[in-house]
DNA sequence: GCTGAGCGT
């Protein structure tokens, strides 16, 4: 007898997902556009192969400036290579001729992108976030 | 250890 009251669907809540034109935020925020990042001696290098190591990356971008650091991205479960890594220059400018001179060109026989890496978050110190006993 | 765009152990 009573339990049909269960499906009753209350009409007026539905009129605010149903007839308004603000029913969900149309785009939230758009912080990365995914294009280049600003200038920095950090570049991030894409399209490479499977078996080009963190050496032989360092070597490939050397002769364009002094490498501080540089590493190929890889697994931690399998220790496989990513196909990308990055290269820490210790000048902006060394990073601009990495990048010209670098970009498009081949590495064991893949070509290469290399573009200025974002910045990623950083993560706080409790010693020196700024907070005191 | 590959399918191959993609921003890190």
């Amino acid at each position: 007898m009573a339990l049909r009251s269960v499906a009753t669907c209350p009409r007026s809540l539905r009129r605010f997902f149903s007839t308004s034109g603000f029913g969900f935020p149309p785009r939230p925020a758009a912080p990365q556009p995914r294009e280049e990042a600003e200038p920095s001696t950090n570049l991030f290098v894409s399209g490479l192969s499977k078996r080009t190591t963190t050496e032989k990356l360092r070597e490939a971008f050397s002769p364009f400036g002094e490498v501080i650091h540089a590493r190929v991205v890889t697994d931690h479960v399998t220790g496989y290579s990513k196909g990308f890594g990055f290269v820490r220059y210790a000048k902006i400018e060394d990073a601009a001729k990495g990048i010209e001179g670098m970009h498009g060109k081949f590495l064991d026989g893949w070509v290469i992108f290399a573009e200025y890496a974002r910045p990623r978050p950083q993560p706080p110190s409790p010693q020196n976030s700024g907070y005191a006993n």
